[in-house]
DNA sequence: TTGTGTTTTACGACCTCC
DNA sequence: GGAGGTCGTAAAACACAA
């Protein structure tokens, strides 16, 4: 409703291409805050897309490329992690309030508001557009796509793209060979991951909708997200306990016990150590995703060790 | 132009983990 | 102690109605 006109009015106004202030000032030093391009926001909102926890390394890297400060990109994503979680919690009251028998338009929504597009709506069963290349696509986040024409040349979306990765919203892309070697070092090669019980990740619809509709199985299987960290699959681990109170109540999350689990799954399901080289290359860069399974978050809901909203990531 | 509401950066407090 | 997480909030930036 109202962000989809400020979105859209935004992407009109404001110059885009570059920062409409000095990048990486902080309210400590010359400015309160910035404003961050659109390219800025796009790069972010894509890497976010992809993993709702950056790894150190590639905070480092989309830092550099973004002329942003690591702890501007930290907080970005925890920024955008928090809007997310408010957009949840929105969307699951508008749901109680019409399962209570009143209708979403009495609330003056539509059944589709794009300020309540999030990536969660893009990996679940949420409202998704396609495009050019068939490709599920943020409406916003195509907007600002077109709006910079960015389809032509991304080189943080290749990076991703070209492990495989069944990216919804990415685009098809050139891809340069620099950029493919860069591309390497942050996801690893897909492979269809299982569970130390054997069970095959490839399931639950964050599966069913990521794909695009011309995913083939071997794009499913590609798809570099379905690992899981083995706290998130492996009662017998110490860190299962993904999630615990502290003295105020609040549901506190434990994003590091992921991170620092410093082990991943391999193809046959065993457990290996992210300092050893595994043929499939794996390093500290596995991303970790897990299929959609509930939108409880942490703003006071228990949340499913296999949830969406939680994505684990090494660091 | 102004008032108001929303979104976006940035931070502090507090938490857990290593 | 440092890292990074959430939560709450301040203030700038922005959109829009009057």
């Amino acid at each position: 409703m109202y962000q989809q006109k400020y979105d859209s009015k935004r992407l009109r106004v404001r110059h885009s291409g570059h920062a409409s202030v000095f990048p990486g000032k902080t309210r400590t030093k010359d400015k309160y805050r910035v404003v961050y391009s659109d390219h800025q926001r796009l790069e972010l909102e894509k890497e976010f897309h992809f993993s709702k926890y950056i790894t150190i390394r590639r905070k480092a890297e989309i830092a550099g490329q973004l002329g942003l400060s690591e702890r501007q990109v930290k907080i970005w994503f925890q920024n955008r992690r928090a809007k997310e979680r408010k957009q949840n919690k929105k969307r699951e009251d508008q749901s109680l309030a019409s399962q209570s028998g009143q209708s979403p338009d009495e609330n003056g929504e539509g059944s589709c508001k794009i300020d309540e597009i999030t990536s969660s709506d893009f990996i679940g069963d949420g409202p998704i557009n396609h495009n050019l290349n068939g490709h599920h696509l943020d409406p916003r986040l195509a907007a600002m796509e077109q709006h910079h024409h960015i389809h032509q040349h991304m080189p943080m979306n290749s990076a991703h793209q070209e492990d495989g990765h069944a990216h919804s919203f990415i685009p098809k892309l050139e891809i340069k060979e620099e950029e493919l070697s860069v591309k390497q070092e942050h996801h690893q090669q897909p492979q269809q991951m299982a569970n130390h019980n054997g069970t095959s990740l490839l399931q639950g619809p964050y599966i069913q909708s990521t794909l695009s509709p011309q995913a083939t199985p071997t794009a499913m299987t590609n798809h570099v997200s379905l690992r899981t960290p083995p706290s998130m699959s492996t009662p017998t681990n110490p860190h299962v306990n993904y999630h615990s109170h502290n003295m105020l109540g609040r549901n506190i999350q434990h994003p590091r016990l992921v991170p620092n689990m410093d082990r991943y799954q391999s193809p046959n399901g065993n457990f290996v150590s992210s300092s050893t080289p595994t043929p499939i290359g794996a390093d500290e860069n596995v991303v970790y995703r897990m299929p959609v399974t509930s939108a409880a978050d942490s703003s006071g809901n228990s949340m499913n060790l296999s949830g969406s909203s939680d994505s684990g990531i090494m660091s």
